[in-house]
DNA sequence: CCGCAGTGTCGAACCGGTTCGACACTGCCT
DNA sequence: AGGCAGTGTCGAACCGGTTCGACACTGCGG
């Protein structure tokens, strides 16, 4: 019934539950964290007193005690002309995992990724750091590496020295897609990647899954044309019906460029064309954007949670095990499945290029 | 040329810099900080002490000194059938804006959003909180105000005590696009809307929507037909099949629903229609979401990356600011905005029930 | 009876900053 | 000459935890 309790706003500390259990700061401590044996009636008391305070540890304290905030950074970094909604899943999969684990992160999205990353890791706001979107020669890396506090990477970089690396194995991704493909007796496929300029600005990925697709189709005597195209609409809509009036013959469709994949049910009914009936269609993208978009497409996943999971889950281990602080460094490409929904089947020889 | 730098490991702390400056640990932090008048010279010194052995104040310590973190919480709430991508946009809105203002962003995606900011605020890791996809009864809002520490919204709940919200105008927005609608002449509309459980959660943006579409369509004499839709595919496409085949006299379409959105190009297509020709359309989502998608709709913005950034500075205005604390608590409703991308039209004398 | 190991508790130091009060020094006014 | 205000610096305390070493006490074996 009191009306105000803020008389008592101040905080509780471990001295108040100290004093309450009528013993030493010292001895609280101890009988909270249980690191010294401590006699039973006193560990309750101690015990009590925290719960009836409602005693929280104050964290920047804990940390400047114990060097250790239990905050993981994590570093997203969005360009542009990229499909920002696809990287959701990864800061959920890094988020969601982090806390399983007993760790808060401190999500940041500043453009200059380099800056960023020294300012929390020199002022110890976080006991490691994971860097998500990691480009071919990524300003990042040397930066971590000069910081001394562990890494991991979700993105393939030229140089893994020092980090630990996830990522989809996008040249075996290629491949599946490829062999899929072939195996249903497609002899002539057209690729639309992402844009060029994410190539250029280091996006290896695109590439990465683009080459391995060319051989693939090389070995396997398949006729292939491959394009970077637009990242936004309406440009990938004509994009894919130019490819679609230059390449007749074609009787699938590979696509690694979340735009191209939205707007291709229009792009198909405006040609009157089917799928897989008059056309075969394999994309690349998570199964939740498959899920809530209007995309019953066949697709290799592209495991974002998963990655972000991984990433977490070594990280926290070389912050907290001494041991694994000082293991080998690994690369780790995360075999592609391909989730058959359909959308591809034999080439008829109705193909694509007759308007029904 | 030294091979191992590590014998000098230990992170440089103010002492570190004092003492290379030759002055008390004290006239160090004054020097940096500016807070009392040192001699021009004695400043110059820390400075470059500081600068040379690459100083950086500890944040826990400076956190445990200052009782301030320069970390505000962000809490994200995930839900199955929403449309979780779409919470990108909020989320940078909050993490961009708040490093403008000197601020970090901890990204919490906790299930349980009221146990955890139990934990971040009880524990100081934060000093302050900015709450996404407020429900109307959001059992975080009791905690928070027993927290102590201050907190903006996004998202309008029942009982606004103590806090700062922010949200669309989901009223305006309703009566917008029934006005709009009505200029054109349409007099029969269908309203889809996101799923019932949305709403039984506690989702009151959808009826606060709904509700205000009804009523306008009221008062302006138009026949409405309002639905909650699925959230996703294909069951959303099955759905508005259905819609239009039961309302053939419907001239216009009002999509409070993302994953509906998605799918209609398919579904106008498969019906044979084109919008604005046989069937007027708007939506409400974001633009980027627009620009990604096959989505050329006319829409009333849904802000996210604006609210985040407006709940973000108000709550750092009260965080820094003595004054500022005690202002008066507000609820600001952004005015909506409808962008007109050409999917609207006069309705004509052959409707969408007449097949082409 | 002595020494010793084991158990439970305490005081003090420490982590790395910030801030208050004291104080020495200078220059100015009367 | 004495008092005073202003300037620049320092020492010490403090924020709230953790942890190390010391120590008192108990029970045991020799």
């Amino acid at each position: 019934m009191t009306e105000r309790t803020d008389q008592a706003e101040r905080t509780v500390t471990i001295g108040d539950i100290a004093s309450a259990a009528g013993v030493s700061r010292s001895t609280a401590s101890y009988a909270l964290s249980g690191k010294r044996s401590i006699s039973t009636e006193v560990r309750q008391r101690v015990a009590d007193a925290a719960r009836e305070l409602g005693y929280t540890p104050n964290a920047g304290a804990r940390a400047l005690a114990t060097a250790q905030t239990k905050v993981i950074g994590l570093l997203a970094q969005f360009h542009e002309d990229e499909f920002a909604p696809a990287m959701l899943q990864y800061i959920l999969g890094v988020s969601d995992t982090a806390r399983e684990l007993g760790y808060d992160t401190l999500l940041v999205s500043e453009a200059d990724g380099a800056r960023a990353l020294a300012r929390i890791t020199s002022s110890r706001m976080v006991d490691g750091v994971v860097l998500l979107n990691v480009a071919q020669d990524d300003p990042r890396l040397p930066l971590l590496r000069a910081a001394g506090q562990p890494g991991a990477l979700v993105g393939l970089p030229g140089d893994c020295d020092g980090v630990d690396v996830f990522d989809l194995d996008f040249e075996a991704a290629g491949r599946l897609m490829v062999d899929h493909m072939h195996r249903l007796g497609h002899r002539e496929l057209i690729l639309v990647s992402q844009p060029e300029h994410v190539v250029e600005r280091g996006g290896a990925y695109v590439w990465r899954l683009q080459d391995s697709v060319v051989q693939q189709a090389a070995a396997r005597g398949i006729r292939l044309h491959a394009v970077f195209g637009p990242s936004g609409q309406p440009e990938v809509g004509r994009a894919l019906h130019r490819l679609l009036d230059a390449h007749p013959a074609a009787t699938g469709l590979l696509l690694n460029n979340e735009a191209a994949a939205a707007a291709l049910p229009s792009v198909l009914h405006e040609r009157g064309l089917r799928a897989p009936r008059d056309l075969s269609v394999i994309g690349r993208y998570s199964d939740e954007f498959a899920r809530m978009f209007s995309l019953p497409y066949s697709a290799v996943e592209s495991a974002a949670h998963r990655l972000g999971e991984l990433a977490v889950r070594r990280l926290v281990r070389r912050v907290t095990s001494a041991e694994a602080r000082t293991d080998p460094y690994t690369v780790e490409l995360l075999a592609p499945e391909l989730t058959d929904r359909g959308s591809t089947g034999r080439p008829t020889p109705t193909a694509q290029g007759e308007t029904p």
